[in-house]
DNA sequence: AGAGTCAGTGAACGGTGTTTACCGAGTTGC
DNA sequence: GCAACTCGGTAAACACCGTTCACTGACTCT
């Protein structure tokens, strides 16, 4: 069980070979030039061959984009390492920096996995990057004090939506060791989440989309300005932040 | 000049055909289904034909997408006709909804128009849905007083770019007939602006392409909090709105 | 009436995803 | 050790794609 036959590793070889030249072939040349018959051509084998590793096209392209959610969670990973435990602003700040950055860097793997319409709605836990969003989201939740709108403010409608999201974020940050006491993710705050990540991506996707209403010569500030107020408006302070004198 | 000869008609007729061709295929089965040999067979007529109006299928595409603006546009000028001229807030809402409504109801068209990497900064005054929603903004101004930001709240890096969007804006709104006094767009308002239309994309986008990190059953509501939220964060009262007594 | 314009055609080229039948090296069971 | 089997890879074929090119034939203008 311990001893992967030799086929069975170089079987396990090639099929990364396959999604890793189909990612340089996207980043190099666009969605469109990625088909099987340029990525077989790479490696020096005929296309139909790739067929006994992905059943078609449409199921490759699906593996890679579970691929890239990984990559970018791992980018994110180290981004993270390199703040201290208890910093969770920071840690705040480096995962939405990370995060916009790498969409900048990435364009066509972002819209590949943030804007197709394809898939329902996503298993947040399956895919790596909402695995430490929420990681970070659960390290917020018990070291700082937040400010979120009071509960009743939430429609009554939503209410049953957001216990639901509530009891997945406490699962999903409790299988990242954090320990969440239940009292402290209030309604209000849950729906304070989404609102970050609502703001967070349109920003992040009009940016890579270039569908900003005028020139921006200078997005990274923009990003900035945006980014402190998200934080302001999530109650978190600056307080952990050294660039910033009171 | 004024009389069109009957090839100019006939040219012209087979051209709407072929667009709108182009966007039924679009709609009923997807951007990889727009090809040029379905829409000419559907036409009864032969691909290299096509080539009599567009240089190319990227071409046709990008007239397609500029169709669907238009289009987009329209049905949001209807929508705003029903509105009364004095009631902006109205008018607001109707065009934020108007907005949301569309996209999920084209959802292929929204994703070919607002979230292709393709093509740099967009000239809004060129992009009828971009007129629209600048003279809706307009409108606001002139009628409604506004808690914009303080002006030095905008970081100095910002203030050249959005001293040029000022500009941009001005000018579109005042292409549109509308009269607007320089000193009532004041930097810290322009900068609101580009806030609203962040956070509407945002939700509209995330809920199009189902990437929220939760099942929401009830996406009608979440969308009408957060207009509700984003209207008052944009100092707009509620004052005209019916639905709501004191 | 003759010249010219031009939408549309048919054939062809090189590219694509996918299926089918086949080969042959590696693995497995006896 | 050898037969049986598994299975990655191949070649050929099919239907489709964008695009080019030489050509036709009806309409338009002078």
């Amino acid at each position: 069980m311990s001893e992967p036959t030799r086929r069975e590793r170089a079987r396990a070889a090639t099929d990364r070979e396959i999604r890793q030249q189909a990612r340089t072939l996207l980043i190099n040349e666009g969605p469109e030039a990625v088909t099987l018959r340029a990525i077989a051509r790479q490696l020096g084998i005929t296309a139909p061959a790739l067929y006994r590793y992905y059943s078609s096209r449409e199921d490759l392209v699906h593996h890679v984009r579970m691929d890239i959610c990984a990559d970018l969670a791992a980018d994110l990973t180290t981004d993270l390492a390199e703040i201290p435990e208890g910093e969770t602003v920071r840690q705040v700040l480096t995962i939405c920096r990370g995060f916009r950055r790498w969409a900048l860097d990435h364009p066509r793997e972002f819209s590949m996995v943030f804007a197709t319409p394809q898939g329902g709605p996503d298993d947040l836990s399956a895919d790596p990057f909402g695995r430490i969003f929420l990681s970070v989201a659960g390290q917020v939740l018990i070291t700082k004090q937040l400010t979120p709108p009071p509960d009743d403010t939430v429609p009554p409608a939503m209410r049953a939506d957001l216990e639901d999201f509530r009891a997945d974020l406490l699962a999903t940050i409790a299988q990242t060791g954090v320990d969440v006491p239940d009292d402290i993710l209030s309604i209000g705050t849950t729906y304070m989440i989404l609102q970050f990540w609502v703001r967070l991506y349109g920003q992040v996707a009009l940016e890579v989309f270039g569908h900003f209403p005028m020139l921006i010569s200078n997005t990274e500030d923009f990003f900035e300005v945006m980014l402190a107020e998200l934080v302001a408006d999530a109650g978190l302070g600056w307080d952990e932040e050294p660039n910033r004198s009171p």
